[in-house]
DNA sequence: CATTATTATGTAACCGGTAACACAATTCAT
DNA sequence: ATGAATTGTGTTACCGGTTACATAATAATG
């Protein structure tokens, strides 16, 4: 493979004024400027990303950790986190933790050793302190690690209410939750948007995995104790697919019998019929925005705000039936 | 950062030794080993894997190549080469090639470049010979490139054959077939596998995308257009949700008017209701293959066959009715 | 025109490993 | 005991860049 001396010895010209011409840095003349661009075409040379790695003590890659890309919520925050990355240069190593705190810990550690520029974390099971000691820029992308770490998150309490007020103004009487996995900090918070619409009405609560077949069971359980129920908040899309997956089973209508709210605003949502009522996060912008932050710290950049919060945004489709004045 | 001098002057020995120590080659003494262990430890040492990248001239990483992690065909195969990989101590970089020839050729300069050590390619627009003349390991996954890129794949025809079959054994008597986009290899086998079976019927052929809207939009043409359609077989998951919906919008019952039985097994089938009976691929299965064929290259191993066919399995759910003998 | 800035280039140490090579110490065989 | 084989260790060039430093060439200034 050509390397810089390569060039350099077709340029007639040094290492060091090449390595100039490349980082743009220090002085080049017009002449010798022509001269390398012209053997840099001639034998079609790459600089080595290794080679530049280990001299400068970073990389152009960016590690993004997730529970689990299969997580349909996932792959919209990867992609946009990826698009990004290639408009800036940069490349996206994808690591699964699986929710366990034992691979997330080796992933950052394989990551920081590997020099990795920046992190893009969706998972936060391990002590904040790992995050915040680490020297690696980072950033927290959908959940909150620590008050130190740059993030980008929806506000969940107040996507909750919107979408639990929908539910009301269109008529729902008999309220249940399906709240996502307790201690989730978003998961948490979407409930207590969820309380503070409903406080003064008698609901009912189910507690749930986000895996679809658990959450299924769970919820056709509720479903048959309570039949009255005329409404469904779930904390995320799957769940709320899971519930209208279970109210076809049961035969119930939906809207007409059972109206379903969800929140995330995954693509799937508009696949299932009838088309998924949601509280919808901007996934999209939601990940370039983080990788955008992650990006500006890791060339030094002073970020103007450390915590973003991006509003979500109710997008009624079929699964809720007309808002009526109340 | 602690290196490996650090380590020697510690343990009292010179680099060379705990080279060969980390590199479980050459010979190195038991006192030695444990003076090096002790140093290690003292140290916290992590060797760079950057430095040994360069002077090895290859890394731990792999590059995954697909079209575009969002559909959710991907993140099922993506999650099972992450974790062959991991397991092997092999990282993943992820490639959104976006179906575009000039995304996916930088990418693979960007890759070889920064010596991934292989690739996964989930996509094929490129002409063959860049594939082929690529110094690094390669494997085809999903799709065949070309006959000597070793490839994991699915008998496309063979599924489809063994899915349209199970249409007509459950009564459907006029199909449609939704094929995915011309000149995708995929696409065109299952269409052959579907015309092989259905070859002294009239059946009729709506050839897109697989854009969610734009094949929804084609389907509800299609079955406007002949309403005695009464089953479907889609060329994938997507385009069969996509007939699904479209069929609860025109108020045609799934299985009672109409039958669709799609093509890949994602996991999103199960969600829909009713739950979609498939063609199904053993996705994870062929990841984890795609992984470890590319590692056995990596690693210099010989392949025992250097193309997998995997056989597609029917999953028979709640969008066909009971088999009927003829 | 001499002096000082500014621009341009070359040289070589360094990043943190690997591995070829030389050589020392030990074990083995005759 | 002695030469050969095996085992163990150190030294150093190298991977392909970056960058501090020295120096040369040119331009600007008084």
């Amino acid at each position: 493979m050509v390397n810089i001396k390569d060039v350099a010895k077709v340029a007639n010209l040094s290492v060091g004024t090449v390595s100039r011409y490349l980082n743009q840095n220090g002085y080049v003349s017009k002449r010798s400027t022509e001269r390398i661009e012209q053997a840099i075409r001639e034998l079609d040379y790459k600089p080595s990303s290794v080679a530049r790695s280990l001299s400068k003590k970073q990389s152009n890659m960016i590690g993004l950790i997730v529970p689990d890309i299969k997580n349909p919520y996932f792959p919209e925050l990867a992609r946009a986190v990826e698009d990004t990355a290639w408009q800036y240069d940069y490349t996206v190593v994808l690591c699964n933790s699986d929710e366990k705190t034992e691979k997330e810990h080796l992933y950052i550690e394989r990551l920081t050793q590997t020099y990795v520029a920046g992190l893009i974390v969706t998972t936060s099971l391990l002590d904040a302190s790992i995050y915040t000691s680490l020297q690696t820029p980072i950033v927290a992308l959908d959940r909150m690690i620590d008050a130190s770490i740059p993030t980008v998150a929806t506000d969940n309490k107040k996507g909750a209410k919107i979408g639990t007020e929908h539910l009301l103004m269109c008529g729902a009487k008999s309220l249940l939750c399906i709240r996502g996995p307790q201690g989730l900090q978003t998961a948490d918070d979407r409930l207590l948007g969820f309380l503070e619409v409903t406080k003064d009405r008698e609901t009912t609560i189910v507690t749930t995995t986000f895996d679809f077949n658990v959450a299924a069971e769970a919820i056709e359980q509720a479903l048959i104790a309570s039949p009255h129920i005329d409404g469904i908040f779930a904390s995320s899309d799957t769940l709320a697919i899971a519930a209208l997956h279970i109210a076809h089973k049961l035969g119930k209508r939906v809207p007409e019998d059972l109206q379903i709210v969800g929140f995330d605003g995954i693509a799937l949502g508009e696949m299932v019929s009838p088309a998924l009522t949601t509280v919808s996060q901007n996934l999209y912008e939601m990940g370039a925005a983080a990788a955008e932050m992650l990006i500006d710290q890791i060339e030094g950049k002073e970020l103007k705000q450390t915590v973003l919060h991006i509003d979500a945004q109710l997008v009624v489709r079929g699964t809720t039936r007309e808002e009526v004045a109340k």
